[in-house]
DNA sequence: AATCATTTTTTAAATGTCTATTTAATTTTT
DNA sequence: AAAAATTAAATAGACATTTAAAAAATGATT
């Protein structure tokens, strides 16, 4: 096996960390030594590690998008048809691993800072544009053209508003009945009748 | 014609300012000196009026939930049948003195703030009730109970989620277009068979 | 109209706190 | 002994808020 690098393993533990606190305290309050204080450390081993906040926040987020890919790559694996293949969007998303309220919020704070630093928005577009062409290729069997690019607008939107509610409540979640929801909003989708738009 | 006095040209001015700074830097980064020289005045004259960064801030939402709440009474003074009135929420929201830029950004961060400030989470929780309770009245005659709560949580994400995606697209949006697609949404909800909810 | 006292508005500068980052030394691991 | 990891303390910059004084407006009285 393989041992495990102090470094690697420090790396993980300070993004869980930043997760956690960031949870605690929002993105732009939280404090180095908050954040260490989570595992115990103290503020410069965080620099010692990642050089600074700002990119441990960046890896931090980085670490939930690959997370993200792995999870939606799964459930492709195991899709059996062109619906399938469309509801593993909304499975990824929705996966109990990944739907947590840290991640809810890390996420919504990610996206209201991003506008607002280079580093992070480069992030924010590449995986915006990822699950736009994921959802473009899934609808396109599914979907005639005139309707798909509403479709898939309202798909979207849908998907980051349910995020946004889940940052806010502080109640529990159930990830199986948002991905009902989600579930029942394709259907609705792909029962569209054609012709009668507006 | 009752002189405006200087206390509430004031206040307006130091809004509109607030509003416009915070889109440029983001609700955190932004200084009281920069929201101050957007109408050239000085940081200090902002808690003579207001009393502090944060008054100020909250006042800008207080604000914006006014005009919210103003306008969706306009629409629905106008509405003739129950579609008519579910769509004014729509209405509201996307109306083009709402539904720019400046007032996106705003609310998108004042969303990822609010879980973080006792004032704001208050001022958010209350709208958000506001809105539920209109689209639960509106769906009342529109959908039969059982499919009722699923489609109000349908038409309220996507609702956030259109929001969300404003405050990160810097290209300026339509507003009508926006709105279009809002109502196929309502089209598409309405038109569900019932029965077939997955 | 003009003066002047009073109140309102505005500002420059001072204050004090908070916090990311750096540094230099210490502890732990190899 | 050398390298890696960790920390306490120092540094430095940013910024909201306070303070005390100046400037502008107000209005009553000549």
């Amino acid at each position: 096996m393989t041992r495990k690098k102090i470094r690697d393993i420090r790396h993980e533990e300070f993004i869980v960390a930043a997760l956690e606190a960031t949870h605690k305290r929002g993105f732009h309050a939280v404090t180095m030594s908050e954040i260490a204080a989570e595992i115990g450390a103290t503020a410069a081993s965080i620099n010692y590690y990642f050089g600074s906040k700002d990119k441990l926040m960046f890896e931090t987020m980085r670490h939930l998008l690959r997370i993200l890919g792995a999870t939606h790559k799964q459930y492709l694996d195991v899709a059996l048809d062109p619906k399938d293949r469309l509801r593993a969007i909304f499975d990824a998303h929705f996966d109990p691993r990944f739907f947590t309220p840290q991640h809810c919020s890390f996420w919504v704070q990610f996206w209201s800072a991003a506008p607002y630093s280079a580093h992070l928005e480069r992030l924010h577009r590449i995986n915006q544009s990822r699950v736009k062409s994921h959802f473009r290729a899934e609808l396109a069997p599914l979907v005639p053209a005139p309707f798909r690019e509403t479709m898939r607008r309202i798909l979207q939107s849908y998907l980051d508003g349910v995020w946004l509610s889940i940052a806010q409540a502080d109640r529990d979640i159930d990830p199986r009945h948002a991905l009902q929801e989600a579930h029942a909003l394709i259907e609705l989708v792909l029962s569209a009748e054609v012709g009668r738009s507006n």
